[in-house]
DNA sequence: TGTAACTCCCCTCCG
DNA sequence: GGGAGTTACA
């Protein structure tokens, strides 16, 4: 238990590391060796006698809390450290909520719904209260269930929230009320919970005195990464959390603040001090990751942010290299040209899964998705639409969550619409007909259904009696093998290409072979979402070799030695939607500096001259893009600027001209564009 | 009452 | 291109 292993920390790693009682800030710049810090610091607690169940330490994603435990586990050899506390603030609630929450009424056994699931009981509440958009225009389910989060995350007033971020909204507001009023009461009665109840539940077992004591008391130790992305009911969890014990580190990146869209405030890291009197501030600048120009081009981006912990990245790593800044004509050249210089480099001996493509919204890839796939490249995509949120998916997870709860009315309807003849009204029926048996599944045989559905509405209740009854213990993969028998045979008339979708049951059912009961499976599709299907298939070969695809959000805390910005033009990068509020803008400005640290040696930034979008807001349909607006003249001279001349196409070649032009024109008028 | 076909509108980021 | 809402028809 020498000093040794703590020489591998520069001195701010090693203050943070070591750092005794109290509250503890890190800002840790990117590539500074955040993760690593909190490594060394469990192990560091472990090693100090501090037990492992004792500490608690929240991560943005359950992969990053596991990484940093196992590597805790291999700093310090200590063998209980798989003993920690470790998730995301949303597992970590489930758990406790689960020993927990029978003190504040939590029905037991509830289950969480993911998001499509909350959309459709909000979608079912609007139009059993009658608001359509038949007359006036009514937001939709998404939109609605986005409010909703938004107050009860902000605990802005509805008004104000309308009026802020959704003023076409406004003359919903009565309707919006009596929704929200609606869902609520129905979720307690279904014992389900959505993922914002997770946090708020947690929070007020913590309103309690003596709860809060016995909950927080459990820990020694809290750690808490992503402190940047945190919201206010999460701010004031860790503060119920630490009312007696100070013991609270926090370690985060107000420049990579990239989550307001879930409520994450950066007042949060910035008033941390305030919150807790008597904080240490460790901040961390020198970057073990990036190339000192790619960094000079992050610290330029952040340069005129507006609110911020100031601070300079640098590294050691010197390189002649700069980043380029690509110019080409359009999406369909980027693609070829991305491809091109992919190749490139993997013949250099930069393996594709050191390489990554990064974009600011999932749709964003499609194209190059197509032309990675013709050139025969193999590639993993991270963000976007997750697996869960196929219609077969769901549908064969609608059968296990009714099982685990039966009073699960969503699950219901969408399991009893699937059978030929059953619509709607039907399906209102028999769950009324449940509700008066109190779920009870032995109310179902024998109930009338429509003729034409009576085959299959056998076929289902004896699947799931015998699921329920005898069949009960089963491992889950069984499980799901028993209901993909009634449930495949289904998916030839459902859907129009059921190939594709056998594999992916085949898939859920492999992946379940890795849990030891239903509820944690269901459980944990929920919360930890896979990323990518990639993640379906378990570790890869070691021989694979996949390109990176993803959305700046997902390529959070990763790092590739060549990274790839695609769609750097006004609309994309900053989002179009972004632009009506500094603060929007701000974000994007982050989101972008995210997305240049994650690059290692070689960083391209692409910009396409046109876009043939009709979406695009910039101009008319088939105008010209802007350049980002991150990359203001002053910047480009950070970058090597390549043009590449149109091949044989004259017209092509008079554009890109134009285009210059029309650069030099605006070049003046960076900042905020005028309404 | 269920469903297929048709139109219209809007499209981020995620646990 | 897809989801939501509407209409026509079985």
């Amino acid at each position: 238990m020498s000093a040794t292993w703590l020489d591998d920390l520069n001195p701010q790693q090693k203050e943070a590391v070591t750092h005794g009682d109290g509250p503890l800030l890190v800002v840790a710049g990117a590539g500074t060796g955040k993760t690593k810090t909190l490594a060394y610091r469990v192990a560091y607690l472990l090693q100090q006698g501090v037990q492992a169940e004792r500490v608690l330490l929240l991560t943005f994603t359950r992969r990053a809390s596991q990484e940093m435990i196992t590597r805790a586990q291999h700093i310090c050899q200590h063998v209980s450290a798989n003993k920690v506390w470790g998730g995301t603030f949303h597992a970590v609630a489930n758990r406790l909520l689960h020993i927990y929450g029978k003190a504040i009424g939590l029905p037991e056994g509830f289950t969480v719904m993911d998001e499509a699931d909350a959309e459709d009981m909000v979608n079912l509440v609007r139009t059993e209260l009658g608001f359509t958009s038949r007359e006036t225009p009514f937001p939709r389910k998404g939109t609605i269930l986005n409010i909703y989060s938004r107050v009860v995350n902000s605990r802005d007033p509805l008004e104000e929230v309308l009026q802020k971020e959704y003023p076409w909204c406004m003359e919903a507001e009565e309707g919006l009320r009596r929704i929200f009023d609606e869902y609520t009461k129905r979720k307690h009665a279904r014992a389900v919970l959505d993922y914002d109840d997770l946090l708020l539940f947690w929070n007020i077992m913590l309103e309690s005195a003596e709860l809060a004591d016995h909950i927080g008391g459990r820990f020694d130790h809290i750690l808490v990464d992503e402190y940047q992305d945190t919201n206010l009911i999460q701010a004031e969890i860790l503060q119920r959390m630490r009312q007696k014990n100070k013991n609270i580190m926090v370690v985060g990146d107000d420049a990579q603040s990239i989550y307001s869209f879930r409520a994450a405030t950066i007042k949060n890291i910035l008033d941390f001090p305030k919150q807790f009197p008597v904080t240490r501030i460790v901040t961390l600048e020198e970057n073990y990751r990036s190339v000192q120009p790619i960094l000079d081009v992050g610290n330029a981006v952040m340069e005129p942010a507006k609110y911020r912990y100031t601070k300079e990245l640098w590294s050691k790593r010197q390189s002649k290299q700069k980043p380029i800044l690509v110019q080409v004509q359009d999406e369909a050249e980027q693609c070829r040209v991305v491809c091109d210089t992919i190749l490139e480099h993997l013949e250099q001996g930069i393996p594709l899964h050191e390489q990554a493509v990064l974009f600011r919204a999932a749709y964003h890839s499609d194209q190059l998705e197509i032309e990675l796939a013709r050139r025969k490249i193999p590639f993993h995509k991270y963000g976007g639409l997750k697996f869960l949120e196929a219609a077969h998916v769901k549908d064969l997870l609608a059968f296990l969550r009714i099982l685990e709860n039966p009073s699960d009315e969503m699950s219901w309807f969408r399991a009893l619409e699937l059978l030929e003849g059953i619509g709607p009204k039907s399906a209102q029926r028999i769950l009324a007909h449940l509700a008066q048996n109190r779920y009870d599944l032995n109310c179902l045989p024998g109930f009338k259904v429509p003729p034409a559905s009576e085959d299959q509405y056998k076929q289902l209740v004896s699947v799931l009696a015998a699921l329920c009854g005898p069949e009960r213990k089963l491992p889950v993969a069984s499980q799901i093998e028993r209901v993909r028998g009634f449930y495949e045979p289904l998916l030839p008339k459902l859907y129009d290409n059921p190939t594709p979708r056998r594999r992916d049951l085949e898939q859920l059912e492999l992946m379940a072979q890795r849990y030891r009961s239903r509820t944690s499976f269901i459980t944990d599709l929920a919360l930890d979402p896979p990323a990518s299907t990639a993640d379906l298939a378990g570790p890869p070969h070691k021989d694979e070799d996949f390109l990176i695809l993803s959305t700046i959000h997902s390529a959070k805390g990763c790092e590739w030695r060549a990274v790839y910005i695609i769609h750097a033009a006004d609309g994309m990068i900053p989002s179009d939607m972004a632009l009506d509020d500094e603060d929007g803008l701000e974000e994007e400005r982050r989101l972008f500096y995210v997305a240049v640290t994650r690059a290692k040696d070689w960083l391209r930034i692409y910009f396409p001259l046109r876009y043939y979008h009709k979406r695009f807001t910039f101009g008319d349909a088939h105008g010209y893009a802007q350049l980002t607006r991150f990359l203001p003249p002053p910047m480009l001279g950070l970058l090597e600027q390549q043009t590449l001349e149109a091949k044989g196409d004259d017209d092509a070649a008079e554009e890109v001209r134009t285009e210059v032009d029309i650069r030099k024109r605006i070049s003046g008028m960076w900042g905020r564009r005028e309404p």
